[in-house]
DNA sequence: CTGTTTATGATATGTTATAACATTATCCTA
DNA sequence: TAGGATAATGTTATAACATATCATAAACAG
């Protein structure tokens, strides 16, 4: 399976970085409307400032990102409020751990979305969504629900280091 | 391996509650004069509000268990680094999911410590330690550095729901 | 008994998040 | 196209968790 990973991209040039950001808008839009709902300018603004981070944002980032590239000062309750919205399309995933937020790095692809993983580096908030096999998720459950509990999400996070920032 | 699991046994009377505690109070007192360091009165204090509770608490609510049970006005600044000294002491452990804190289960145990690993209630904050098999810690390890990562620490929280708050 | 280290106190502030209520924009229908 | 319904956003206040900084007190070693 061949997607179009946002994460990844983000540290490309900036032209082809818009491009893609823009691309991948597009798809948003058009997925809200099969929905029967909007993206909406400031929706779209919000969701922008994920696409081009490879970074995880909280809340708080993502409204200096609004005040800095759009000029426009969203206050805090709008931008958690744009943020469960965008979850609600699936176009965001929110890190509980990290406390932080990420753009979908599925949104312009057109196979259905398996349940993400996430590694978290806890040093400078790179986020990689990966998959993990089956198998590993099995037997974890089955540990889990030996002792009496199950998962609330299937939604898994790690708290991690990447290459860059090592130990 | 048979251990005396504190947070298991915090829901028994009140009389055997205390001996408990005040057993692993006198074991971590040994555990931090072995090592140099003092378990003050008011560290004590602090660990016995995790000893005697099932759920994971917060620094806050720790204040709030000091103040009512040894008329005890602790800052926030001092249990936060009451805390960090009982986790350096390994008598306690920080959920970073939950942002709260439990005695660790060990504290009066002789064997040497395996990494915890946390289930946590999303609704009720009980906490389940458990232990996970080293073929799935393996597998997962191995996942992770195949997208050049690796664990922060191998300790693992998992959001859950724990039996009795269902779904 | 004095100076150093260790522990704790006090105050301010930062960060993430939500509640409650007000206002504005959009869009449907008569 | 007026007017009302619904959706989106704004405003203000505050909760919950956390840290920085500087001050003070207690413990202990020489």
């Amino acid at each position: 399976m061949i997607c179009y990973n946002i994460i990844l991209m983000s540290h490309l040039s900036t032209a082809s970085q818009m491009t893609s950001t823009a691309k991948v808008i597009k798809h948003a839009k058009q997925h809200c409307a099969a929905r029967g709902s909007k993206l909406t300018e400031k929706r779209s603004q919000v969701l922008k400032g994920l696409l081009e981070s490879k970074k995880a944002l909280s809340a708080y980032e993502l409204i200096d990102y609004c005040r800095e590239k759009f000029d426009q000062q969203l206050p805090a309750m709008s931008v958690y409020r744009i943020l469960e919205f965008l979850e609600s399309e699936n176009l965001v995933h929110r890190l509980e751990l990290a406390k932080k937020y990420v753009a979908c790095s599925h949104i312009a692809c057109d196979h259905t979305h398996e349940t993400p993983q996430f590694l978290i580096c806890n040093s400078c908030n790179t986020v990689e969504e990966i998959s993990i096999s089956n198998s590993i998720i099995h037997s974890l459950r089955s540990t889990i629900s030996k002792a009496g509990f199950h998962l609330a999400s299937p939604q898994l996070e790690f708290e991690c280091y990447c290459e860059a920032c090592g130990a």
